[in-house]
RNA sequence: GGUGGGGUUCCCGAGUGGCCAAAGGGAACAGACUGUAAAUCUGUCGGCAUUCGCCUUCGGAGGUUCAAAUCCUCCCCCCACCA
């Protein structure tokens, strides 16, 4: 099956420029495409495993895909999906961000293809340009009447509240001609990217063909975007209660990673084996009979965290999440369960230490601990019986007892159904 | 530079001197029901305090007043239109 048939399959596709030349391009290995990652976190999220995904399976087609950074655009901030003007960040904030993205993006691919990828950075052939050559080179071919067409400007204008500076207002004028440059260097002639981004994209493939049309060549560029992810209760995809999930297991546990997409909607779930695993269409049948059969065993959820944990962590990080959940979600008795088993399962939780005699109150080791916000607060899920102690439900004013200790040293509290603090003492 | 409209607790958004920790909605959190799901229902939703209560907040700084998110002064920021 043709790569672009196999996007297509998995609902990846959400609209393209000429899908048969664009068809036709991806039947010859070796294509060349981009898909941009501005710096605008210390980390990627899950939204942004769709693209990096993408990039990959074109890797594994046979093609060859180049992972821009945007060292040059980050500085700028794209309007695109975004209600309103964004801070500028320090140019020093950005360079660190986009060393850390740039090793993750590494990681994820070395790990997924066996390769080292292709990355590039906008600020290399963006950094020397003067104002003038901007302007003269680039900008005069576009009208700005064109520019306000566009999605991500129009939005802006039209509402009343809000504007649009003339930096942002640049940024596709940049893009494009990121997209130009990596043509002419590079015979890239797709640029992968969110829903969000046609404009941009479709601005840079107007820009190829006006700018090579000059040198009388008229060459031609395609824009393909993904569907902006959606679940199916209306909330955003990748954020959990703690705010977005991310690729970095130092922002994001391995263990809140793979429980994000363990917690994945029924109705979203086969959807998601699509878009982000490898499997392919008789795997997805398979889980989709499954999960028919046994919904309460969620065969799918399963599978997805799994696999996409292992892509994002590791086999060796998925066992050991796979055993912490085992050891908090599973039947047994929490006090049944070795101590050293149940300290390494909650290494992802958080965790709090205290000297012997200085052991605090339920309330304020809840708030130590980070699973709540005051110890207001504390008491008030303690009153509501939210709060649990080894697995038994803790009372209200209930004293910590000698007992409670699993093994002499540790507790194990939780807050809800699912979140879990390891307390040490010693 | 001119004119007009704005800046309220996580978000939206009421609130024009006391009844305001501040309506309503959303989000979020907890409980019940479940399948670590969805939907639904209930409770919570600035901080501290077991109760009384105390403290901090309505762009910023001052001021008037027994009393200010609400009035006055200056300043900062945002938006629209005009120049």
């Amino acid at each position: 099956m043709n790569i672009y048939e196999d996007l297509k399959w998995r609902g990846l596709i959400n609209q393209v420029s000429d899908e048969d030349k664009v068809r036709e391009y991806l039947n010859t290995p070796g294509a060349v495409m981009y898909c941009g990652f501005d710096p605008t976190a210390e980390s990627l999220h899950v939204g942004n495993l769709v693209p990096l995904l993408c990039l990959v399976r074109m890797k594994r087609a046979g093609h060859h895909p180049l992972y821009l950074m945007g060292g040059a655009t980050g500085r700028i901030g794209d309007p695109s999906g975004k209600d309103k003007e964004r801070d500028l960040s320090d140019p020093e904030v950005m360079e660190t961000r986009l060393e850390k993205i740039k090793a993750q993006v590494r990681r994820f691919v070395e790990r997924n293809t066996g390769d080292r990828p292709d990355i590039v950075n906008n600020y290399d052939w963006t950094k020397d340009m003067t104002a003038i050559e901007l302007l003269r080179d680039v900008g005069k071919h576009f009208t700005v009447n064109w520019m306000l067409q566009k999605e991500s400007v129009k939005g802006r204008i039209d509402r009343d509240d809000v504007g649009i500076s003339y930096t942002e207002f640049s940024y596709m004028i940049l893009q494009s001609y990121d997209f130009y440059h990596l043509y002419r260097t590079r015979k890239c002639r797709l640029q992968i990217g969110g829903g969000d981004q046609w404009g941009n994209i479709t601005a840079g493939c107007e820009f190829i063909r006006r700018r090579t049309a000059i040198d009388g060549e008229q060459a031609e560029a395609f824009a393909l975007t993904f569907p902006l992810l959606t679940t199916a209760s209306g909330k955003k995809f990748g954020k959990s209660e703690k705010g977005a999930i991310y690729l970095n297991a130092e922002v994001t546990s391995p263990y809140a990673f793979y429980q994000y997409f363990y917690n994945t909607d029924d109705r979203d779930v086969i959807r998601f084996l699509k878009l982000f695993t490898f499997l392919g269409s008789d795997d997805v049948a398979a889980m989709e009979k499954e999960m028919e059969e046994a919904p309460h065993l969620r065969p799918a959820q399963k599978r997805l965290a799994e696999e996409v944990t292992r892509m994002i962590h590791g086999q060796h990080e998925l066992d050991r999440v796979l055993a912490a959940s085992e050891a908090l979600f599973g039947t047994g008795d929490l006090r049944k369960v070795d101590p050293a088993t149940l300290r390494a399962a909650l290494e992802s939780a958080p965790h709090r230490h205290y000297a012997p005699g200085d052991v605090p109150d339920i309330a304020q080791m809840l708030v130590d601990l980070g699973l709540v916000p005051s110890k207001g607060q504390a008491r008030k899920d303690i009153k509501a019986g939210g709060v649990y102690l080894g697995g038994e439900r803790v009372a209200e004013n209930q004293e910590l007892a000698e007992t409670d200790f699993l093994g002499g040293d540790l507790l194990v509290l939780r807050k809800g159904k699912k979140n879990y603090g390891l307390v040490t003492r010693g």
